[in-house]
This record gives structure tokens, sequence and C-alpha cells, in this order.
DNA sequence: ATTCACCTGCGACAAATTGTCGCGCGGCAA
DNA sequence: TTGCCGCGCGACAATTTGTCGCAGGTGAAT
């Protein structure tokens, strides 16, 4: 149930619906910042088709000055950019709007990170790569959180190797020698597993 | 830190009564809550010996129990314990007095889990196995802004997979075969992974 | 005392996964 | 163009798993 993802055949319907609710008023104003551009592109049009007004900013800069004049009611925050700049931004658009949800990015899944982030004021936190519905889930989710699914993590070891590898590489975009090395495993071995697991296995 | 030198080293099993002491400074009241009676005999010493005054509990319902007649300035909650009780724990030890610096312990490291206890009123969180020090630092981290060292996390992964082994194994109270069947890997390949590693977990 | 249900360690051997080498290709900067 | 680096992939040896089975131990129920 936690990741429903659109099974929908056609998102755009349920949004549509969802939206023609408020769209009288006006469409959710919802602020992305991150500093690689592609990530920018690939999702302002999925968001804006989900019935965002979406609006972009490559630094923590530009999107503090965006904030300022016209504080948005969304957040997705890259926590991964130059600098600790991303939690910063965290902090600043908290402050000047409360109510903003912040949804924070970070290709790794270091908790220190996560929990610092949260302080500052985020929401939610997702690891890289994400999608846009999961970004969507991540906005909604807030309402009602209380029972959380904890500890009692049996999970196979084999499930915990792949996601951890599926972190790194997101962190070396995508380079499979860096991320070997790093990792400190084989090139071959790491490709043989990226081979392995085209996509799925969930849980 | 303030390290009262005070000779008694011997570990006064009723802690509530330090006034007996009659110190003028008052010790700052620690609650410690885990169900695993061990630890809280291990950790209540050293905690002892670094100034504050002890509490212990070893479910979620006495430590609320306690607390409710005398919410404690510090407490250290595992999250790990039978149900959610460690959560909902942090929320109510929160509400009750929303100055109290709750620290949150876990033998897994579940980003998800770490942030709904910071989220739930948690000022810190740490992974197990822990020792006294890293406590008090915690505690005395304060909430503002400080230096969070992003990503750098390139774990091997066979130490992610031998820590993964450590914290079910130790969930399974040393079960080699619970474990293994846990972790759906055979019992005899569990045996041979860990016969490798001589030295246990340290630290 | 005996049976049962489980755990533990360990030997042995086949099956599967890794470690290594090496080749050819394709970008990219000097 | 040359050099550096990354990518995919074949091949083969070195290791590591998966499986079976056996012997011994423990605790509870019979």
């Amino acid at each position: 149930m936690t990741s429903l993802k659109t099974k929908n055949t056609a998102k755009n319907d349920t949004v549509e619906n969802d939206m023609a609710e408020n769209n009288m008023t006006e469409k959710a104003t919802l602020l992305l910042v991150d500093d690689d551009q592609d990530f920018l592109n690939a999702l302002q049009p999925a968001m804006c088709k989900r019935g965002f007004l979406v609006s972009l900013a490559n630094s923590a800069e530009s999107a503090f000055e965006l904030a300022k004049n016209d504080p948005p009611e969304f957040a997705v925050v890259d926590l991964k950019m130059s600098g600790n700049s991303g939690l910063v931004l965290v902090r600043q658009l908290a402050s000047l709007n409360a109510g903003t949800r912040i949804v924070v990015l970070t290709g790794f899944a270091s908790v220190t990170t996560a929990v610092e982030a949260i302080k500052l004021g985020a929401t939610h936190y997702l690891a890289k790569p994400v999608d846009a519905d999961e970004i969507v889930a991540a906005f909604e989710k807030q309402t009602g959180d209380d029972e959380v699914e904890l500890a009692s993590n049996p999970l196979p070891i084999e499930r915990l190797e792949w996601e951890h590898i599926q972190r790194v590489l997101a962190e070396h975009d995508g380079n499979i020698s860096a991320t070997a090395r790093s990792l400190n495993m084989h090139r071959r071995t790491l490709q043989r597993k990226l081979n392995k697991h085209p996509s799925s296995y969930t849980k």
C-alpha cells in the first residue's frame, strides 16, 4: 500500500479530477530546486501534469530569491548541491512559510542528513532516484502520519545489497566503474549484478 | 561533561534518591528505555558516572508511567521494542515536556524510522551499538546549525552486509538458525560467514 | 529414561558466483 | 591523433554458496 505507484492507466484523469475541486481557485505552487538541470527538466512537466504550478531553481540562492517574493506551498529540494546549501535552504523555506511542505532528496540514504533536514523543517525525505509519483505521495502522505512500520525489518540481505548498490550508483551518476571502486568490488561483478536485476524485485 | 567527581563509583540501585548526596548542583534527570536489560545495566552506571540521575524502564509503558510523574530532562529510547511503542513513547515524552531531549536508538539504520522519530519529537538519532559518550555528545549537540557531512558514505558492501547480519542476529538473540531463516539465507552460509570474522562488533 | 523438536558445528561435493584478463568500442580532452 | 577512461562481454580459475547428512547438546513433554 505504501507505493501504489500509478498503476492507473491514465494518471491524467485522476489528477484532473482531483484538481477539479481546487481548480477554481488556483494550482498549488511548487518549487523544484536541484542543480542538475536534467533532473529539473525531467520533473517539471511531470509535476505540471499532476496539477502543480511549478517554478524551478538550480541553486539554493536563486530558490531563496524566488521564495522570498512568493513562498511556495510545496518544495522539492535536493540536498546534494554544492555546499550544505540544501539544508540551509530548507530552513529558509521553512521560516518563510511554516506551512510549506518540503520534500528533501538525496542520492544517499544518509540517516544523519535526513534527520538534519527534518529538524530544519523538511516534511519528508526521499532517496534519489525518485519519480514524480513518489514525490506527490510524499506530499500527500503528511495528513495522517500515524502508523509507521518500523523495525521488524528482516530485510533479505540480497535486497539490502541491491538498494545499497542503487544508491551508490545514483550518487556516481550511473558510473559503473566508479561505483565499483567506491564499493570496493570488482567492476565485472557489479556489472553482472546489475544485469541480473533488470528492474523489479520489490519486497 | 561536567563530571561530578564524587567518589561514589558504586552503582546506586535506587537512583531516584540521590538527594541523600545533597549536592547543591542538581543532576540532570535521564530516563533510559530499552527492553534489553543487559543494555540498561551496562549503560546505567556509565551515565551515572557522567553526572546523570538515571531512571530505567524496560518497556514503553513503564517508561511513560515514570515520566508522567516526573518528566525527565533527557531520555534515551530504543525504538526496537515490541510494537511501535518506541515511537509512541517518543511522542508521549515530547508532549509531556517539550523540553525533553530525546535520543533515539535503533539497531537499524532505517532512514524512515529515524525520520519519523525526529518528527515525533526526538532530538537526535543514534544507531546501536552506542557508547555512553556518544549519547552524551548527542545530548549536548544543539539543534541549531550543525555541519552535516553529506553523503560520504560509500560503505563497502561487505561491511554493510556484516552489520546487517549482526543486527538481525542480535535481534534473534544470537540464534543462528532463526537468523538465517529470517535473512532468507542458508544456515550453513551464515555459519561460515560468521566464522570468518572472529571479532564481533566493537565500539 | 525416552522421544521430540531445535540448535550447533562441521565434512563433502556439486552448483553458482566472483575475481581476473583481455579485447574491441566509443567518448572526450590534450 | 593519441591517451585516458568507461562499457559490455567472453572465458576460465578461484571462491563462495546450496545441500545433505551426521553427531552431539538442550529443554520440554511423555
